[in-house]
DNA sequence: ACAGTAATTGAAAATGGTTATCAATATCAA
DNA sequence: TTGATATTGATAACCATTTTCAATTACTGT
């Protein structure tokens, strides 16, 4: 009878294998870093990050975080956005899967979609202008349905 | 016989009544940002318009030209997007017409585009999330044909 | 285990686009 | 023309992010 144990590896060890397979170093901060990162959500700003790793790393600096996540998203393991409330926030790249973003203005919520029809059509477009598609971002901003119900800011 | 001498406002015009009637004073700095901005083509940084404005009015200043975008912006006058080459970037509104953006990252070179079926597909989306779509960014970003046979920056 | 070397770190300064401040000047209604 | 108010230009401030640099740390080979 054999014993089959399945060895999950958590994101967090995914990326802290894959960039020392990159050849980079590991150290107790970008340990940190990107565990935390991956336990806590996506859409995290440098900041929030920040605000989070320093209660395990209490002496971590502000310019490794930002480092970091640089590190992170120059090697694919982490995605980017600019959103429009002034800075950057960054998720874990689930490989291979791409998605699109609606956000709520009131409260900053953020929900995922994909929609392959809206992709063809965008490829489509691109065709007939001879442009070859590196990337694209698609945002959606409104107010969710909560939002919807209380008063604006004046 | 009637003579039928058509008065076409030019879009500096149009822009220019627009702001007097909102009760803005109208100015000298004012009238040649928005005469130059309306003359210069689209998707503008604040700095480019500055250049441009410079030769007509030497004495501007940095400040006057932010303000006045802002202040079209605010209005409706103008609509500012952020690319990601690190800028905001504006044009002036033609009533009404929304389009989104295809960006050559080879040359920035800005093609825009508007197609109703992405739109449609946009609002059952938010739909499905109850979401109020207040508004969207849709930008496909690539290479145009010519910089697709040019060698890359490496 | 140890040394050598190159990468990484934290504090602080720098960067760069944009906005605020403020005294001087210009606009416009009365 | 006058006077209240808005606008301007120079400059400083802002603020997220990056750079700098000396000290520390991780890895490679011995
Ligand atoms: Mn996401
Ligand atoms: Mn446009
Ligand atoms: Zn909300
Ligand atoms: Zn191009």
């Amino acid at each position: 009878m054999v014993i089959n144990i399945k060895l999950k590896s958590t994101s967090a060890e995914r990326v802290a294998s894959s960039l020392s397979g990159r050849g980079f170093k590991t150290t107790r901060q970008r340990d940190s870093i990107v565990r935390i990162f991956a336990a806590a959500g996506q859409h995290l700003s440098a900041e929030e990050l920040y605000e989070l790793v320093k209660k395990a790393e209490p002496g971590i600096g502000y310019a490794t975080v930002y480092r970091t996540l640089r590190l992170l998203s120059e090697s694919g393991l982490a995605h980017e956005s600019r959103f429009e409330d002034g800075f950057t926030r960054y998720e874990l790249s689930d490989s291979g899967s791409h998605h699109d973003h609606i956000i709520c203005t009131g409260c900053g919520q953020i929900i995922e979609f994909e929609n392959h029809e809206i992709e063809k059509i965008q490829q489509a477009i691109a065709r007939k202008h001879h442009f070859l598609v590196t990337n694209h971002k698609h945002e959606i901003y409104g107010l969710c349905s909560s939002c919807q119900r209380k008063p604006q800011k004046e």
